[in-house]
RNA sequence: GGACGGGUGGGUGAGUGGCUAAAACCAGCAGACUGUAAAUCUGCCGCUCCUUGCGGGCUACGGAGGUUCGAAUCCUCCCCCGUCCA
């Protein structure tokens, strides 16, 4: 058995202490899962990401499908091999493109007709496609191909969403079935259904039938307030098997990571700590830092004073903000590796705080703190 | 000494009678960023006043004077800079 999921606690609000097994070593849940879309997380080596304790990262089914093109990374021996990575990866299917790349796609119930942003070219998207795709990748868990929509969608928009996402995911599950291996790979279905809680809570239901090995909730997150993120998170959790890993897709702030934790998640991803880093926002435990600001000209102090990283202990922010105005490339590497540990630094001491059965404390005590976003 | 070309807001640099407090870019200041079309994007960026309004006043395109209802734009003189000729 390559892959194994166990919930070795649960809090009683809902949070679960896991260990998910995989062949590419073992992912200690609630985990926190950096963004590398192109096969690299922007700005960091493999070797930094291991000294940082990455257990798994995801990668985009689209974006190396257009480039290097999966036929050539299965070439290189897959993914991993690819990019030399011996942790685990987990390949987003091109679900959330329908939703970002929303001018340059069609929908229809056989799956999504893409252009190229690289080169304006046509490219036909199919929910088997999708984990074809993945297959070449190699990657650990796969998610099948859903449509994610934008913030408001009315009922009915979310209900032919969500009714297509689970017809996507069926079809997605029987290729999986015939053509996939299920030692190698998992296969996540994920929950839709918008802000809607009936749709949510049906669309749950209804993929569970289906029997996946781990289950995603997504399309939120989208510019819905952060409580109603929550209760969808929750009416999906409700329905879902304890026994499978749960995997909230695209979230969060750090200041929200607790609370989905507390909601029975897994696993989330979010390029909040690698994309604002390259544009300058820096999280630390006292909130958000503008590196650029004029006020740290000449401030010899560390990022967060509080923070053990390795940015932290050896730079100031006079000269993380000379980098960065001065567009120099170390900038955007240095911002990132803090950024990245202050968000696996959260998790850990999440799981920490589970062992020691405080998580709502520390909970309290993260929101109260980096209250600095916008509410 | 002569012939051309040129002097524009912190910088580069458009503009050759009104739509010009003056394009664009850079610099500067602030903000946004949630399964990455993102080292991206947005706003502000002469001074000042208030009833903060597609508001009022003042100052501004090398200097001084002039033409005109109106000038960064036209004319005169002067001062600088560049290139070439003697």
């Amino acid at each position: 058995m390559s892959f194994q999921f166990e919930v070795l606690k649960t809090d009683p609000s809902g949070a679960r202490l896991g260990r998910l097994t995989t062949p590419h070593g073992v992912i200690e849940t609630p985990a926190f899962l950096p963004v590398g879309t192109a096969g690299t997380v922007k700005g960091l080596s493999q070797q930094a990401l291991e000294e940082l304790g990455v257990q798994i990262l995801l990668a985009n089914t689209y974006h190396l499908y257009l480039r290097p093109g999966h036929e050539l990374i299965r070439e290189m021996g897959g993914l991993h091999r690819f990019m030399s990575w011996r942790g685990a990866i987990l390949t987003d299917s091109g679900g959330f493109q329908v939703f970002s790349l929303a001018d340059l796609r069609k929908v229809t119930d056989d799956g999504v007709v893409f252009r190229s942003h690289l080169d304006g070219s046509e490219h036909f998207l199919t929910p088997e496609k999708a984990v074809e795709v993945q297959m070449a990748l190699g990657s650990d868990i796969m998610m099948v191909l859903d449509e994610c929509i934008e913030y408001p969608a009315g009922h009915e928009r979310a209900h032919a969403a969500a009714h297509r996402t689970l017809d996507w995911a069926r079809r997605s599950r029987e290729h999986y079935a015939t053509h996939g291996d299920a030692g190698r790979q998992m296969l996540f279905g994920i929950v839709q259904g918008g802000t809607h809680a009936d749709l949510r809570r049906e669309n749950a239901e209804q993929l569970v039938e289906l029997d996946f090995p781990g289950y995603a909730v997504g399309g939120l997150a989208v510019g819905e307030p952060h409580a109603l993120t929550c209760e969808m998170a929750a009416e999906a959790a409700a329905q879902l098997p304890a026994d499978r890993p749960r995997y909230l897709m695209g979230v969060g702030y750090p200041e929200d990571l607790a609370d989905y934790v507390r909601l029975g998640m897994d696993m989330m991803d979010c390029v909040l700590p690698t994309r604002n880093a390259r544009n300058g926002c820096l999280f630390t435990s006292q909130g958000r830092v503008h590196i650029k600001n004029a006020q740290y000209a000449n401030d010899p102090r560390p990022v967060d004073e509080g923070c053990r990283c390795p940015v932290c202990r050896r730079y100031s922010r006079a000269y993380l903000r000379h980098l960065f105005l001065s567009n120099e490339i170390l900038g955007a590497v240095l911002n990132t590796h803090h950024n990245l540990y202050f968000y696996l630094d959260i998790m850990r001491r999440i799981r920490e705080s589970m062992i020691f059965g405080d998580l709502a404390g520390f909970s309290t005590e993260l929101q109260a703190r980096l209250e600095t976003g916008p509410s």
